[in-house]
DNA sequence: GTTAGCAATCAAATTGATAGAGTGCCAAAA
DNA sequence: TTTTGGCACTCTATCAATTTGATTGCTAAC
């Protein structure tokens, strides 16, 4: 356990870490309390055996640790995370109810993308969790098709079809009817079950027999769906803060950004609430000096998508985590309503 | 005039310099020329006179100036640009009808900046020579509607529609019914005008009194057709050229990548052939060490596209030029088809 | 026209000296 | 027992001086 000077004093190494970037050094804490450096010297010495705070070299002043981050967050800022200030610029995003989720959810990565400077993401199953509401099918020229899907939540995904020869357009109609019959309000998720199960009664599999295309074509529409969507905004912000005044760190960490892989980031932390991962903590090499953030907000009643915020370790924790847990809350509330 | 043995120098010049990143010295060339390292000297003094070559500093090698460049890449290579292996891999891309458009113009995009390491970028508006296909309206929810227009070449554009409360569901369908039948077959860049002077006809007018909600909403639709839409990729893929060892220059040319004015790199090109920009005849000043290649491609039979690609001036540009040409080629005969 | 040779130039790497920020620890003060 | 002043020590960062090496331009000889 450590004591209240110790937390005082660990708590203004962060934060003075934050601002300056160099590690902090025994005097200048000095000049900020009431105690000669003699004594905070003693005091970090302490907090160094205890494993919260690390130095760059013998004689260099002191940087928090992977796990002073945590303690300071946790234990120090505690409570205060979950104090949020009335954010208007975020009420005002969302009280326009004119643009479409996906759409708004965009927007509001790219504001808390400005607001801190730091890069953020947003990933969620985009229609994972709404209903089949319609499902169409237009010939566009000769033997191509185009077959379109929405969703109650006014999601639309289209594929092109090729249509074989000696194929008659009005069957593939009468199957789009059936189609529709039978997925009318099914809930993406149960889509390929439903599926299967009808295909084994008789009215469905009739139509198979001459018309396999457009199950196929359907789908992989579908897959469309299901897919994991992300949202990747404010690479370059990264680029300015001094850790990464290292060339190379810059290309590792850009090369992952433009990689498919910003799932691993965040993909395990899906249904906890949030999660802060610092440092080495991260399984990743290029972002061993980075903080990833994320929290998990409501998609629909089944699917939870989640956005996360990429920082440098030495990331303003006091700022960002009351910012992201008050989007996220509003995403949510976005959806019951 | 240049001499032939003065054009053979310019040449090794820039191909030396294109593999190695470093000033070519005179001592260089004389090993891949029977010529002493002194007569080399005279005639790289003179190339240097003429404007080909410059030094970075009084006691370097040379390196070759945007306009030795040109020279290189017009009258050097000359035809060889347009001489064009058949690049099997495109081939097969392109042998794929069963994607969209869009998809595999991406995928080329895609291809592109993997085969030369360079970043690649493709704009064309995406709709902009089709023409609409079907409108459809479809209630969401108790206030509202989902407003989907489709394209003879399958581009679907949707929007939600808020729907003012007192309003008829049925009067808003005849709306869209008369929609159909005025627009039905238009192009793109022709519905503004076309739905302007229908306007002033009787029919229409008595419908927009009191529906004005669904023509916002559908013009508001309309303009995501017309926006110009590009796709970028390979970013980091310029981090590992030498040149952007300086991590200023990452910084000025990632942020340029970020905001959206990639057009400004091509605008100006969309309508003569193959365009190569060296250097500091890029307008925009992270570009300065920067070279574009951009080629047009016909999307439609009004408009044309653009794909470039962007790399140092230290670009190979045998091996770039007969690629994008080849590319660009293929996407006009896709159109074509 | 070509080349060998040589002085001059400049960047880049190496070295050495110095300043400065910081620590650890001990003995004295509170 | 806790706090503090003081001092030796450690390590980095910086700057100037020096060296090294690549390359040029020029001139005289081939």
């Amino acid at each position: 356990m450590l004591t209240k000077r110790q937390e005082l004093i660990l708590k203004l190494t962060v934060e003075e870490y934050v601002k300056s970037a160099e590690p902090v050094g025994s005097r200048t804490l000095s000049n900020l309390l009431d105690f000669s450096s003699a004594t905070i010297r003693n005091e970090m010495a302490e907090l160094e055996e205890l494993g919260y705070l690390e130095k760059t070299h013998t004689s260099s002043g002191r940087v928090p640790s992977d796990l002073g981050y945590h303690y300071y967050i946790e234990k120090i800022l505690g409570d205060k995370n979950s104090y949020a200030d009335s954010f208007t610029v975020i009420d005002e995003l969302f009280s326009n109810k004119d643009i479409k989720r996906d759409e708004a959810i965009k927007q509001a990565m790219n504001l808390l993308s400005q607001m801190t400077n730091y890069t953020t993401i947003a990933l969620g199953h985009s229609a994972y969790g709404s209903k089949i509401k319609k499902i169409e099918l237009l010939p566009l020229y000769q033997n191509v098709a185009l077959l379109i899907i929405v969703t109650n939540l006014g999601h639309v995904e289209s594929k092109n079809i090729k249509i074989p020869l000696n194929t008659d357009i009005e069957d593939m109609k009468r199957v789009i009817e059936i189609f529709n019959d039978i997925l009318y309000d099914c809930p993406i998720s149960k889509v390929s079950e439903k599926l299967h199960y009808e295909i084994d009664q008789q009215k469905i599999k009739d139509m198979l027999v001459y018309n396999k295309t457009i199950i196929d074509a359907f789908l992989e529409a579908f897959t469309k769906f299901t897919q994991s969507d992300y949202y990747l905004t404010g690479q370059s912000n990264m680029l300015y803060q001094p850790e990464f005044n290292d060339i190379n760190r810059v290309r590792e960490l850009l090369s992952f950004f433009e990689k498919n892989d910003i799932f691993k980031l965040v993909e395990d932390t899906k249904n906890t609430g949030i999660s802060i991962t610092i440092g080495k903590e991260n399984t990743i090499n290029a972002m061993r000096d980075c903080t990833v953030i994320s929290v998990p907000y409501q998609l629909s009643g089944t699917e939870k998508g989640t956005i996360a915020i990429v920082g440098p370790t030495r990331m303003e924790y006091q700022k960002v985590i009351p910012l992201i847990k008050y989007l996220a809350a509003h995403m949510t509330k976005m959806y019951k309503e």
